[in-house]
DNA sequence: CTCTGTGAACGACTTCACAGCA
DNA sequence: TGCTGTGAAGTCGTTCACAGAG
C-alpha cells in the first residue's frame, strides 16, 4: 500500500487526527485504540487505521497506537517538525487578526513579514511582524526564505498578487479571497472562503439535515 | 434524479460557483455554457451541469446557462436569499477581525450580537456590533432569531460554548476552535481549522506534488 | 483475547458519451 | 450546430472482515 500516493481526503484527516492527539498527550493519555480514537472524532476505526497505514506502521496490534510517537510521526510527514517562515500579504482587518493569532506559531508556521499597498500600513509593526510595502516582496521573500504565503487581499487584487509570490518563488498560498487563483504548476492553492462556510450552513439548516 | 439529496461536495461547489457567478455578472456576462463557466474555475464541465441538475433544470440547450437567474437559483438553494442574523462568541483578537469584516454582510450574513466573558470586553462595540456577556445567550439568541453561531473561543471552552449555543436553539455551527465539537443531532457543524490549512500546504509543498 | 494492517467488497462521486432541444 | 440533462461506465474512497502479531 505503501508504493502510491495516499488519497487526499486522508492527508486532510492527519491535522484533524494530530490535533486530537495533541490534546491526549496534554491529558497526559499514552496510548490509544483506533476504535477510542475514531469514536472521539465520529468516524470509523478503519479509516484512521487505513489512513494511517498509507504513510507506515505506527501501531501495535492488541495495544495500540502510542499518542507522543505518532504526534512525532505525523508532524514529520505533514513537514510541521521544522518551522515554515510564512509571509502575509493585505493587512486590513483580517490580515492583521490573523498576525495576531497565536495559532499559527505554536504548529509550526512563523510569521516573518506582511505586506500591503497603502502607504499609511507600511512601516507598522502588528504583532511583532513588519508591515513592508509590497514592492520588497521578493527581497524578503529570498531573504527569509520563505515557500507559504498567506493572502488576505481583496477579492479583485488577488490574481495580482498570486501571480508576483508565485515569480517571486512561493509555493504554497492559503488564499482568504474569494476567488479561483491561477498558479503555475508546483504550486499548491489552499482556498478558504468564510463566507461560503456559512453559506454551507445556511444550506444545512434550511434544508434541516442530520449529521 | 431530483428525488434524492445531492451529495456534499456537489453541495459545497455550489458556494464556488456562485461567487464566480457573482465575479461573471459584475463584468456584465450574461450567460456562460458549462465548458466556459468550469474551465474558469478548474474542474470538469460535466460536473458543473450534474451539480446543477441536482436542484432544477437551469440551463438552456444550444445557450448555456443566464447568469443573473442562475445566481438568484443558487441563493434560493442555499438559503442565502434571505438575511440570517448570525452571532460570534469569543471576541479575542480573531472574533474581533471577524466582526470587522465585511464579506458576511454581504452574503446575507447579518452579525447582529457577540459575546464574551471577560468583563472588559462586555459592554465594548466592535464594528457596529455590541459585546454581550456570555450570561445573555439564550435572551438574545431568542429576540433576534438567531440560528447561526461562529465560535472564536479557545480550543479549551469550545465543548461547552457549543452545548450553550445548541441549548439555546442554535442550528448551525462554524467552528473556528481546532477542536472536534459534540452537538445534538439536528446541529450543523463546520469547522475551520487554520492551522490545519497551513499543515496541508506543508504537506504538498514538501511533497513538491502538482495539483 | 485484543487490536493492527490490508485485500476484497461496496458505495459514492466523477467522467463519458449521447439523445434531444434550441 | 451548440449545448444541456442524464443514464451508463469508470474511478476513487470507505467499510468490511479477517489473518496474524502481541
Amino acid at each position: 500500500m505503501k508504493p502510491q500516493s495516499a488519497p487526499d481526503p486522508a492527508v486532510k484527516r492527519l491535522s484533524l487526527y494530530l490535533r486530537r492527539l495533541e490534546r491526549l498527550a496534554s491529558e497526559g493519555i499514552a496510548k490509544v485504540s483506533s476504535r477510542e480514537f475514531a469514536e472521539s472524532l465520529d468516524i470509523t476505526a478503519a479509516k484512521v487505521r487505513k489512513d494511517l497505514a498509507w504513510f507506515g506502521q505506527f501501531g501495535s496490534p492488541g495495544v495500540g497506537y502510542r499518542v507522543a510517537p505518532l504526534i512525532e510521526e505525523l508532524r514529520r510527514i505533514l513537514g510541521t517538525d521544522k518551522t515554515w517562515n510564512v509571509i502575509l500579504v493585505g493587512a486590513g482587518n483580517f490580515g492583521r487578526a490573523l498576525l495576531q493569532y497565536k495559532g499559527f506559531r505554536k504548529k509550526g508556521f512563523e510569521l516573518v513579514a506582511a505586506f500591503d499597498i497603502a502607504v499609511e500600513k507600511v512601516g507598522r509593526q502588528i504583532s511583532g511582524v513588519k508591515v513592508h510595502h509590497i514592492s520588497k516582496l521578493s527581497q524578503i521573500i529570498r531573504r527569509h526564505k520563505v515557500r507559504l504565503a498567506i493572502v488576505t487581499v481583496p477579492d479583485h487584487a488577488a490574481q495580482k498578487v498570486a501571480e508576483q509570490l508565485c515569480r517571486a518563488g512561493i509555493k504554497g498560498i492559503l488564499n482568504f479571497a474569494p476567488t479561483s487563483l491561477r498558479v503555475p504548476s508546483g504550486v499548491a492553492v489552499d482556498p478558504v472562503d468564510l463566507a461560503a462556510h456559512l453559506e454551507q450552513l445556511s444550506f444545512q439548516v434550511g434544508s434541516r439535515r442530520r449529521k
